[in-house]
DNA sequence: TATGAATGAGGTTTCATTCAT
DNA sequence: TATGAATGAAACCTCATTCAT
């Protein structure tokens, strides 16, 4: 019944290809607004253009697919643009406020911001999941932040504070924005937030550096 | 007219009074663990130690069951818990170490806690349980970091810096400690944060505080 | 704890007696309204004013309630009534057109109409209760008004027409007068029948008496 | 732009397409014999060959059921074969006895007569139905009645009665025969009736032609 | 006798997954 | 490869019935 001679011609081919990265980009995107739960493997399909079926031939099930989500949205834009970060030069607090601030904003405006709430709501479901982010995102995350770190305080530019704490003070709040831009500002609460993201990193960055008590008085002072 | 005899002893009244409260903790404790949809209401109603049709009897459906979750556990702890620290009293930076540290363990130790990650994970499939939050929480605890930071900068204890930018400089690490205690922390992920949760609030509150650079004072000083 | 000395005074006595009857009212109000299966038991006990649990204290089931209701107002008012139909006198057409009439204007005014919705909606489900229906009402029903056509035929008033069949002729109009009025006016189409209940009556038994055709012209005619 | 095999086989096509009209006339034989309430959607989908989810790909509801059922077989075989009646010839009184019973009897025979039944019992509980009756089966019934009526009257075959009332004195021993065809003659109440339909309809027909009355012409005549 | 809290079987509906074409 | 009709397990919710008081 089917008389195609030619079952791969160039641009059924590249569809093909493309059909899995299509998928996850849908499933990112459906499994972020709506969770993991609540999205019909029917609805991701149709937002990739395909069928039901379709995407069972590519993803054995809803749970792979999901998997596969947290994969390919994690390793890529975190892990790698991490390496890039020490690759800098100059004044550490210059490099933090704005290498960390650039580096942090690429993750912000891509799809993978989303992956920090679904990781979130998912985790327990999914305890390999969480594994998995443990290894991808936060320790060659928190990795980078405590290397600026280290190199600060070796430099004599910063203080020698609890390293591991810093960097979670330094990175918690960058993460809470991702998770935001996905759960609170859909629905409108953006203005309580107040804030533009960008405008708050490099002012959250710059507290961090400075602190909030007053820069020691011409005489001593400060606890 | 009503010639019955007592209607109700008092062993079922005290069942039933109590039965909505069983009720409320049996589902939050789930909808944090599992997630919304993933909690199965019969679920819900065997933890409380009652059956499927008991729980119908004091919540209309399982969405009005989380409805009612989200304002039992987000009025009552924090909102109300956020008035005392206004009556602190002496210097501005204690205040925040000691009573902010201990304002946010009772909330981290407490089950309010994991309604940060149940907000986060379904604020926008029920977008006035985000509405509820931003006003319930948001408002009133950004409100009274707020009010910390000005009473600091008027005394000449604090620089003058961007006030609301710092107040979510300081509390979206508190935050995100509260929904990895329930995210990945059950998950077996708690050594990658290296930190016990009391230790790394004081932390970061000091850090805030002084920031991480070197006090560079023309006169030495500085700690 | 109960010291009620008297515990069956006049007044309690009273209400205790009249309860199945008020249940029975209840029900069959609900029945007819709503039909057997969509009405709840507990909408039965509120309507009369007891709680769930009464009711079961007077019938075993809600099906045994159908059938109490069923023998209540299926016996009563329409078999006793159709005795005294018997005892009437005069010409026979006169006593159909106005014994009849009032005979069945005071079942369709009474509760006892929406019995016939409640058996035709449920005999199948209940066969025993279209047998009693059968015996109750169509057998005494029909020889009532047999007998009258017997009488009228006798008399040399009626021609001699196929009995039983006129009897059909007769009641059925009257049957399903009783029938949309509990199932097609509750919803506003009494408009589309266009007729007064007793309006209808006299003129549908007039119709049977005198017939369509124009009576016999001067000169013989007439099918 | 769409490369896709053929999407539908004939085969797949032709069960596809019959699947609404066979869950249709399953739905209508167990709705007319146990009620809708009753009836469980299961057991439709199981009557009509195939599982209970398939039963929703082609109706969202079991309500929504009910109401196909009703517009299916109300507007066919009631509604359209009102016209034919119209085209009818010869004396009104051959009309009436001949078409009105063959005609009445293509519907009683017909799966269409259970729906007078069902409309009885459900019309209260969803009152847009009991509109559509009275529109697509009152109305046109009673107006095919009334018409011949007219011309019965305008040819000086018919006296000249209210004609409203004498269309119900027709139709409604109709509509009952059907009604008891699906509630008493199931539980074997046939008997009680004494009367094959056929026999009783056109014995009917002829008693509302003639009258009861003896024919008291000044000279003899009258059959 | 009367209550109403509690139960759990059973009904409606959804949706992940399969498979014939 | 791609489809979408079909399935049936499982979820939500209802309600007849029980029973401790």
């Amino acid at each position: 019944m089917n008389f195609d001679p030619d079952p791969l011609c160039p641009f059924r081919r590249r569809r093909k290809e493309a059909r899995p990265s299509e998928l996850l980009d849908a499933a990112l995107e459906l499994f972020v607004e709506k969770g993991f739960a609540s999205t019909r493997s029917e609805e991701v399909a149709r937002r990739a253009g395909v069928s039901k079926g379709t995407l069972y031939l590519y993803f054995p099930s809803k749970e792979e697919l999901l998997k596969a989500v947290i994969q390919r949205f994690l390793a890529d834009p975190i892990a790698s643009s991490a390496q890039e970060a020490d690759t800098a030069d100059g004044p550490t607090p210059e490099v933090m406020e704005n290498l960390l601030s650039d580096w942090w904003m690429r993750i912000y405006d891509s799809p993978a911001s989303g992956v920090f709430k679904l990781i979130i709501s998912e985790a327990r479901n999914f305890p390999d999941i969480a594994q998995f982010y443990a290894e991808q995102v936060i320790v060659p995350g928190t990795a980078l932040c405590v290397r600026l770190l280290h190199r600060g305080i070796e430099r004599g530019e910063f203080r020698a504070i609890d390293i591991d704490a810093a960097a979670h003070s330094i990175l918690m709040p960058l993460v809470l924005l991702c998770v935001h831009k996905h759960s609170l500002e859909p629905c409108g609460i953006s203005k309580s937030l107040g804030l533009d993201p960008e405008g708050f990193i490099r002012a959250h960055l710059r507290l961090i550096l400075q602190g909030l008590l007053v820069r020691s008085a011409p005489a001593g002072a400060a606890a």
